[in-house]
RNA sequence: GGGGCCGUAGUUCAAUUUGGUUAGAAUGCCGGCCUGUCACGCCGGAGGUCGCGGGUUCGAGUCCCGUCGGCCCCGCCA
């Protein structure tokens, strides 16, 4: 419609202009012989009223109800002396329509735009288009869009050409479960949708693109949960003659430009990098959020040779101590730290020793066990002032008490008030561990993914200790979410050999699920490597939302459902046969 | 696969603890009145498979079992 204005874009300074707007109702003021309406667009919110003495708006009106879609036609004003509302940004105008138009009218909705916030959720997933209508939804996909465009700039910028990869592509066993795709052509052959285009962006680097970005859909049939949806989207990345300095630069610029552009703040480059090992040990989790002032103090020395059993049986095992000071909690109640006992048996920890510090000095559960010159070292190595709280695990495992700390440092974070909503902080966590022993299945796994360059002064270890190897693999952290992860790619075919041979894939399976990988880097590859975002993610954190359903048009409930169109659904039974399929099991729901 | 919380008018909640008359309120909806409202106001009205199924009981929204659905977490997510 041309000439059409938007509710959001007037002010005083047009007041005496004609204008058409289009958009829904709002609310209705209906004071019998005066009507009033709010009329709602994506660009905000603007008060209609007849023009004077006109009887069929003034008549019409009356007969708009909540959500019916509308065109009014007339002129901006100001409004009378007396009658402006300050709580609205075009409170000081009104529309004096000389005609309204009904385009649509709307049955009486299951619940207002305005109240979609405090209805359950499945209600809202169900009638996603009315809570689409919402502001702040509205907010988040404009920010969702500056993200992408942001993107596309950045990379263009810098060289990097967007190309798509399939989506109809190999099932690729090892990772996550793949959703796969029946072929009508090829009976008992299947596609696959893709976990991520790894394995194609590396082939475009072999056919000489140089740099590669592509914003794009991956698939992963595995549990939901707050921050996971079955397909998602990636900023995917790769480069040739690269290094990891260079391509933490890169996204370091991209990270700084994002932040500028959609957000308009100003964020510091180069960010921090920590090892994984660092991370786990004064962090207790490999995705740190570093906005909690907060680190894991070692006391594994401090209590050598102690007499308390708990911690020398800990340090005898080959285990460790560490500590973690509760800022404030000094004055902690008997049921306050017996509940924090509870929840540290959740975390994997055996229980939860206290230091009480106050003016009058040191008291601890532990105290008749323990030397006053451990207790001051304890407390003097870990920060501990007077009002404050040492809380002291052990065990017999390292990564135990490790990660079990670092819950107790998020629920500090939380619980405490210790994380500034304002902070971005973000960190590189690199050298991870290249394998990981899976005792399910009895072997070694990749940490990452198969195609990851070990650290060169570890390939040593390859015989005896694998689990000891590092990879080239890097993940970005933002306030505690892993948000983008890669990795420099082995180009060298004798490394990819052994490493197939370590993870225990024959020969023959190997180039059975990646041969087309491995042919292709036969014939001149590059040294490459690159990294792929969690969008999604990203978009929530900036939003300042606590799921990625937030940020997501049309997601599914945690049980993989769309409530909105009912997918997965029943599918006919000569869909199933053309595909050569035939279902068994019963379908669950109602 | 496992643990926790939840499901009552269109919606948000109360009544569930301790089983007992006709399941209440607000808002939304419908009708009437009302010329400067802005969460308009006032008057009246309609609206309930208490998620579903089974069990215990003289009697179940309330107790028990199962099931469906939602959220959070563990496992899982190369």
């Amino acid at each position: 419609m041309k000439n059409r204005t938007y509710c959001g874009e007037i002010d005083i300074s047009s007041s005496g202009e004609s204008v058409v707007l289009c958009g829904w109702i709002h609310r209705v003021r209906d004071l019998g012989g005066l009507s009033f309406f709010l009329l709602r667009d994506h660009t905000g919110i603007i008060q209609v009223t007849p023009a004077p003495d006109d009887e069929t708006v003034q008549n019409l009106i009356g007969k708009l109800r909540h959500e019916d879609v509308v065109k009014v036609t007339g002129t901006i004003r100001k409004r009378p002396d007396g009658n402006v509302n300050p709580k609205m940004s075009t409170g000081e105008i009104e529309i004096a329509a000389i005609e309204i138009e009904i385009l649509s009218a709307a049955k009486v909705p299951p619940f207002l735009p305005e109240e979609a916030e405090r209805v359950q959720e499945d209600l809202r997933l169900k009638h996603r288009v009315l809570h689409l209508r919402t502001e702040k939804m509205q907010r988040n996909f404009r920010l969702r869009h500056q993200l992408y465009q942001s993107v596309r700039r950045y990379f263009d910028e810098n060289g990097f050409c967007e190309i798509e990869t399939p989506f109809l592509v190999k099932p690729t066993p090892e990772g996550a479960r793949d959703f796969l795709v029946p072929s009508r052509l090829h009976p008992t052959k299947t596609y696959a949708l893709p976990q991520s285009p790894q394995i194609y962006k590396q082939l475009l680097m072999v056919a000489g693109f140089d740099r590669y970005f592509q914003i794009v859909k991956c698939f992963r049939d595995e549990d939901l949960r707050a921050d996971r949806q079955p397909e998602f989207t990636q900023i995917d990345a790769e480069l040739s003659f690269t290094d990891e300095e260079e391509i933490q630069e890169i996204v370091e610029g991209l990270m700084v430009r994002i932040y500028k552009e959609v957000k308009n703040i100003e964020i510091d480059a180069p960010f921090p990098r920590i090892t994984y090992s660092e991370a786990i040990s004064l962090y207790g989790s490999d995705k740190p959020d570093l906005r909690i002032p907060l680190k894991i103090t070692d006391l594994t020395e401090t209590f050598r040779g102690s007499d308390f059993r708990v911690f020398s049986s800990a340090i005898e095992a080959g285990g460790a101590i560490r500590g973690l000071n509760l800022p404030g909690c000094g004055g902690y109640s008997r049921k306050k730290r017996d509940e924090l006992i509870h929840l540290s048996k959740s975390w994997g920890l055996g229980g939860l020793v206290y230091f009480m510090s106050s003016d009058e000095g040191i008291s601890s559960s532990a105290a008749k066990f323990l030397s006053e010159a451990e207790m001051a070292a304890a407390v003097e190595k870990c920060d501990i002032k007077p009002g404050d709280m040492l809380a002291v695990a052990a065990d017999a495992s390292i990564e135990k008490v490790a990660l079990g700390m670092g819950q107790l440092r998020s629920w500090a974070g939380k619980n405490l008030n210790l994380i500034s909503e304002v902070e971005n902080r973000l960190c590189w966590i690199t050298d991870f561990p290249m394998f990981e022993y899976n005792d399910e299945i009895g072997r070694y796994q990749a940490a990452h993914h198969p195609f990851t360059l070990p650290v060169e002064e570890d390939l040593d270890k390859y015989e005896n200790e694998p689990g000891r190897i590092r990879s080239k693999a890097y993940d970005l952290v933002l306030n505690g979410h892993e948000i983008a992860g890669g990795s420099i790619r082995i180009h060298d075919r004798e490394i990819q050999r052994k490493v197939f041979e370590l993870l225990g894939f024959k020969e023959e399976e190997t180039r059975e699920r990646f041969g087309f990988l491995l042919e292709a880097l036969e014939y001149g590859t590059p040294p490459h490597g690159g990294i792929a975002f969690g969008l999604d993610r990203m978009a929530m954190i900036m939003a300042g939302v606590d799921s990625i359903r937030e940020v997501i048009a049309f997601p599914k409930t945690t049980a993989a459902l769309s409530l909105m169109d009912g997918s997965p659904a029943v599918t006919d039974e000569k869909q199933w046969l053309e595909l050569g399929l035939k279902p068994i099991g019963k379908a669950k729901g109602n």
